[in-house]
RNA sequence: GCCCGGGUGGCGGAAUUGGUAUACGCAAAGGACUUAAAAUCCUUGGCCUUCAAAAGAGGCUUGUGGGUUCGAGUCCCACCCCGGGCACCA
C-alpha cells in the first residue's frame, strides 16, 4: 500500500475541524439544507460500522449540497439521557455524568476521524442542563394544554430489578438485564396524549417523501379500527355492558359475552354465587407473567361472573364471562363471543362448552364444520337475512339496533407513557403541595436540576431521586409552603422527539430556539437513520412537532420533510454483528488500517442504502485498491495541454453526469462504480490534464473527503477542496455512435452501428440491416410480416 | 395469523417509461515480473452443445408454473422460499 492514509487523513481531520469550513452559516443569501442524521447514543461500545454508513451518506450528500451552492445545516449531537449510558454506568460502577462525558469524546473524536463534515459549534448534548431545560420546558407547554396528565396505568414490571421497564428493555417478555420475567402492574404514571393527534398523525403522512414501509408502519402502529359499539343490558342489574365489534351483522351468532379481569365494572358484574371462583381466577391472571398472558401460549382461560347480559337483537340470554384473552387497554374491554366466526372465540367456546350459532357461511360452503369462518364475504343463513350479502345485513342490523349501539372507532395507539423510575434523565417539572395538590414548576425556575447526591443509581422500586432529600423538599410555587418534587424522570424519547428543532439555535438561553433561526432552517430536508425507529422516534417527533404548531411557535407541522433508513451491516458470516458470534467490525480498526476514505466508499459501494447486506474485507480491499489507482493516476497529471484530451473530457463528463444523476437519487453504490469505471479508463490514458483532473478531484471529494483534499492542494490549487463548486458539465454529452439492436421475434440477432447525427426511419434501419453481413445471412430467407422500431433503440422483427 | 420487503453468476450487486440481462467489484483460472512470495500488471470469464482445429455458431438462463405483449428480470394471476415488522386489537 502506497497511499499513506494515516498521515494525511489525521492531518485534513484536525484541520477541518480548528478552521471550522463546515459552520452553517444563520444569516446567508443561499438557500438552505438541513440534513440531519438520528443522533447516537454514546454508550460505552463506541461507534458501529452501521453508524458510519448512514453517516456517510448524509455526509456525502451535506458536502454535495454545499458545492452545489446550498447553505448546509448538518449537525451531530448526542442522546446522552436514558437507558443505555445508565446501564453501562452502573455495570462498570461509574457515575453516569462521567461515563457520559468520556463517551462524547470517544463518539466525537470518531466522527472527526471519518471525516464527517458536522458543524461542532452546534453540538448538544440532552443531558446537558441548558438542554434539558427545554425539555422541561416542553413538558410544562404540554401539562398547560392539558396533553400532560398522570393516571394509573398498566406498565412493564421487572420481577428482578423491581423497577419497571421502557418497553424497548423488554425482550420477549423479559427484562433485557437480569433475564427475568416482566409482569404488567397498575402504577402511576405520567403520559402524553398522543391520542390527540391520531387524525393529524395519519393524515399529515400523505405529503411526506418517506419510505412507503415507514408510512404503513406508522399506520399500522396508529390502528384505526372502524366498527360499532353496542350495549348489551344486563338481566338482572341496571347495568349496561359496552361492546365494541367490527362485525356488526354477526350479533345474532353472539353465545356469551367476555370482559376483561381488569375491567372496573367486573365488582358489580360477579355474583355472590360465583364471587369466589372469579376471586381465584383474577389472583391467578395476575401471576401470569406478561411473557405468558401476550406472548405465550394463546390458550384462552376464563370463568362465568354470574350474571346473563340479554343481546338486544334477538332478546336471547347469554352468559358474562370473564376472560383474559380479553385486553382492558384496547376499545371496550369487553368482547361480544360469536364463536362461529371469530377463531378465539370460538377456541374460548370449546375450552367453556358454550354453544355455536353460525350466522353466515362464505359461498363456497353449504354445510358448516366444526370450525370458525371469520371470512369477510358469504350469505347470511339466519332468519330474516336468509341469502342476504353481509354489506346489506350489516346496514340492516346498525339501523335495527341504532338504540343501543352507535358507529364507532377505536384505535390500538395509546397515550405515550414519558416517566420512567430511573436517574438518569430530566426530571419531571412538577411539585406536590399538600395545600395546593400538583403543581407545575414555574418557567422562570428551571432548569430541575438532577440532584448530585445520589451514590446508589441503582433501580430499587422507588425513584432513585426520590433518595435525595434536598431534591425532594422543596417549597410550594402557589403557596410557599413545604412540598415535594415529582421524583420521576421523563423518558430519553421526550429528549430525542425536539432536538432537531434546537439544532437551528443550540445556545440560546431564552427561548428553545429563535423563531427566525427556525423559519431560516426547519424542517429537515434529508433525515437518515435506522428503520427501528418508525413507531418511536418518528412518531414522537412528529407528534410533538404539530402540538408546537399548535401552540403557534413554530410554522410548519412536520419535521422530517425526506426520510430514509440504512440497512443492517451484518457480519461476514451473514449474522447480526455481535460479540457472541465474534464476528463484530470496529469502524476504528478498519480506518487505521486502510483509511477513512477506504471505509467511507466501501460502505457506500456495498449495496444500496437500505438494505441489509454483510461485510466482506476482501471488497473493502477491493474499494481500497481504488483508492491507491486514483493515488497512482495524480503522476499522469501534466500541466502542459495532452494529447488525448478529447477521450479524457468525455470519461470526466460522463463521470460528472452520472456521480450527480445517482447522488440526487441516493445510489450511493453506483456512485462508487463510477469512479471505477473513470479510473479503468483514465488508466489507459498516458497523461491527464489539469482542467479535467481537478474536476475528478471535485466530484470525489464527497465521497473520499480526505484523498481529494489532498489531491486538490498537490494541484496547489485554493484550500478547501470543499468550499469549491461542483463541476458543470460542458455540453450534454452525446454518444458518436448510435446502437440499434436487430431483433427477429424479440430475439437478438445482430446490433447496427449508425452514426448518431440523424434520425432514421424503420424503413431505413431494416434496409442498413439487410445489407449487414452477418445480419442479412439470418434474415434473408424469412418474411417480414411486421417490424416494429423503437426510434434509436431496436427494430424487432417479426416473422 | 396479518402487514411490508426480497429471490438475478461461485459471492456483493447493475439493468431509464417493458427494448442487447449479468455494469462495477470480489473470488477464480492462465500468463508477465520475482530466487521465491506478497504487491502490481495483462488475459479469460453465466450455463449447455459427440456443432467447430479455431475464430465462431446455435440453444438455454433472472425462485416455480401460467398469462399479457412484436418483445418480460421489469406488468398480471397462482404457488414456493428467505428477511423484517406487528401480533389474543374484538
Amino acid at each position: 500500500m502506497n497511499y499513506p492514509h494515516q498521515k494525511i487523513e489525521t492531518y485534513w481531520a484536525k484541520k477541518w475541524v480548528q478552521d471550522k469550513i463546515y459552520r452553517a452559516k444563520d444569516s446567508s443569501s443561499k438557500p438552505k439544507q438541513y440534513i440531519l442524521d438520528m443522533f447516537p447514543y454514546p454508550s460505552g461500545e463506541g461507534l458501529h460500522v452501521g453508524h458510519i454508513e448512514g453517516y456517510t451518506a448524509s455526509d456525502i450528500l451535506a458536502r454535495y449540497f454545499r458545492m452545489k451552492g446550498y447553505e448546509v445545516l448538518h449537525p451531530i449531537g448526542w442522546d446522552a439521557f436514558g437507558l443505555p449510558t445508565e446501564n453501562f454506568a452502573i455495570k462498570t460502577k461509574q457515575d453516569p455524568h462521567q461515563v457520559t462525558q468520556k463517551n462524547i469524546a470517544i463518539f466525537r473524536s470518531q466522527c472527526q476521524r471519518v471525516g464527517l463534515s458536522y458543524d461542532w459549534d452546534r453540538e448538544i448534548n440532552t443531558a446537558d442542563k441548558d438542554y434539558y431545560k427545554w425539555s422541561q420546558w416542553l413538558f410544562l407547554q404540554l401539562y398547560k394544554k392539558g396533553l400532560a396528565y398522570k393516571a394509573k396505568a398498566p406498565a412493564n414490571w421487572c420481577t428482578g430489578c423491581l423497577t419497571v421497564l421502557a418497553n424497548e428493555q423488554v425482550i420477549n417478555g423479559r427484562c433485557e438485564r437480569c433475564d427475568s420475567l416482566v409482569e404488567i402492574r397498575n402504577i402511576e404514571q405520567w403520559f402524553f396524549k398522543i391520542t390527540a393527534y391520531i387524525d393529524r398523525l395519519v393524515k399529515g403522512l400523505e405529503k411526506l417523501d418517506w419510505p412507503q414501509r415507514t408510512k404503513i408502519g406508522q399506520i399500522n402502529w396508529i390502528g384505526e379500527s372502524q366498527g360499532f359499539e353496542i350495549n348489551f343490558p344486563l338481566k338482572d342489574k341496571k347495568i349496561n355492558l359496552p361492546v365494541f365489534t367490527t362485525r356488526p351483522e354477526t350479533i345474532p351468532g353472539v353465545t356469551f359475552l367476555a370482559i376483561a379481569p381488569e375491567h372496573p365494572l367486573l365488582e358489580e358484574i360477579v355474583s355472590d354465587k360465583q364471587l369466589i371462583q372469579v376471586k381465584n381466577f383474577l389472583e391467578k391472571v395476575k401471576n401470569k407473567t406478561l411473557l405468558e398472558r401476550k406472548t405465550g401460549e394463546k390458550k384462552k382461560e376464563g370463568i362465568f361472573s354470574g350474571s346473563w347480559a340479554i343481546n338486544p337483537f334477538n332478546k336471547k340470554e347469554i352468559p358474562v364471562f370473564v376472560a383474559d384473552y380479553v385486553l382492558m387497554d384496547y376499545a371496550t374491554g369487553v368482547v361480544m363471543g360469536v364463536p362461529a366466526h371469530d377463531k378465539r372465540d370460538f377456541q374460548f367456546a370449546k375450552e367453556n362448552n358454550l354453544p355455536i350459532t353460525y350466522v353466515f357461511l362464505p359461498d363456497s360452503i353449504k354445510k358448516p364444520e366444526d370450525k370458525p369462518y371469520p371470512d369477510e364475504e358469504g350469505k347470511m343463513i339466519v332468519s330474516p337475512f336468509k341469502g342476504m350479502d353481509l354489506k346489506t345485513a350489516r346496514q340492516k342490523i346498525e339501523a335495527k339496533l341504532s338504540k343501543f349501539g352507535k358507529k364507532t372507532t377505536y384505535f390500538k395507539l395509546q397515550d405515550w407513557l414519558i416517566s420512567r423510575e430511573r436517574y438518569w434523565g430530566a426530571p419531571i417539572p412538577i411539585i406536590y403541595c399538600p395545600k395546593c395538590g400538583q403543581v407545575p414548576v414555574p418557567e422562570k425556575d428551571l432548569p430541575v436540576l438532577l440532584p448530585d447526591d445520589i451514590k446508589d443509581f441503582r433501580p430499587k422500586g422507588i425513584p432513585p431521586l426520590a433518595q435525595s432529600k434536598k431534591f425532594v423538599n422543596t417549597q410550594c410555587p402557589q403557596c410557599q409552603g413545604p412540598a415535594q418534587r415529582e421524583t420521576k424522570t421523563l423518558d430519553t424519547f421526550v429528549d430525542s422527539a425536539w432536538y432537531f428543532l434546537r439544532f437551528p439555535d443550540p445556545k440560546n438561553k431564552k427561548q428553545f430556539a429563535d423563531p427566525k433561526k427556525l423559519k431560516r432552517w426547519m424542517p429537515v430536508d434529508i433525515y437518515i437513520g435506522g428503520a427501528e425507529h418508525t413507531v418511536g422516534h418518528l412518531l414522537y417527533s412528529r407528534f410533538i412537532t404539530k402540538v408546537l404548531y399548535d401552540l403557534k411557535l413554530i410554522d410548519f407541522d412536520e419535521p422530517f420533510l425526506k426520510l430514509r433508513h440504512q440497512g443492517m451491516i451484518l457480519g461476514e458470516d451473514n449474522r447480526k454483528m455481535s460479540k457472541r458470534w465474534g464476528n463484530v467490525i470496529r469502524p476504528d480498526e478498519v480506518a487505521q488500517k486502510f483509511g477513512a476514505d477506504t471505509l467511507r466508499m466501501y460502505e457506500m459501494f456495498m449495496g444500496p442504502l437500505e438494505q441489509s447486506k454483510p461485510w466482506s474485507t476482501r471488497s473493502l480491499i477491493g474499494v481500497r485498491r481504488l483508492i491507491e489507482r486514483i493515488w497512482k493516476l495524480k503522476d499522469k497529471v501534466k500541466t502542459k495541454v495532452v494529447k488525448e484530451d478529447e477521450k479524457e473530457k468525455e470519461i470526466t463528463q460522463k463521470l460528472i453526469f452520472n456521480v450527480t444523476q445517482y447522488l440526487e437519487k441516493e445510489k450511493f453504490n453506483l456512485c462508487v462504480s463510477e469512479f471505477m469505471k473513470y479510473v479503468n479508463q483514465a488508466e489507459e490514458l498516458s497523461a491527464l490534464s489539469k482542467k479535467w483532473w481537478e474536476k475528478f478531484v471535485l466530484v470525489l471529494a464527497p465521497f473520499a473527503p480526505f484523498l481529494a483534499e489532498e489531491l486538490w492542494k498537490q494541484l496547489k490549487n485554493k484550500y478547501s477542496v470543499h468550499q469549491q463548486k461542483w463541476p458543470q458539465i460542458e455540453e450534454k454529452i452525446k454518444e458518436e455512435i448510435l446502437k440499434i439492436v436487430v431483433q427477429v421475434n424479440g430475439k437478438l440477432r445482430g446490433v447496427l452501428q449508425l452514426p448518431s447525427n440523424k434520425s432514421y426511419s424503420d424503413q431505413e434501419i431494416l434496409k442498413v440491416a439487410q445489407n449487414d453481413p452477418k445480419i442479412s445471412s439470418k434474415i434473408k430467407d424469412l418474411k417480414i410480416k411486421k417490424v416494429i422500431y423503437v426510434p434509436r433503440k431496436v427494430i424487432n422483427l417479426v416473422v
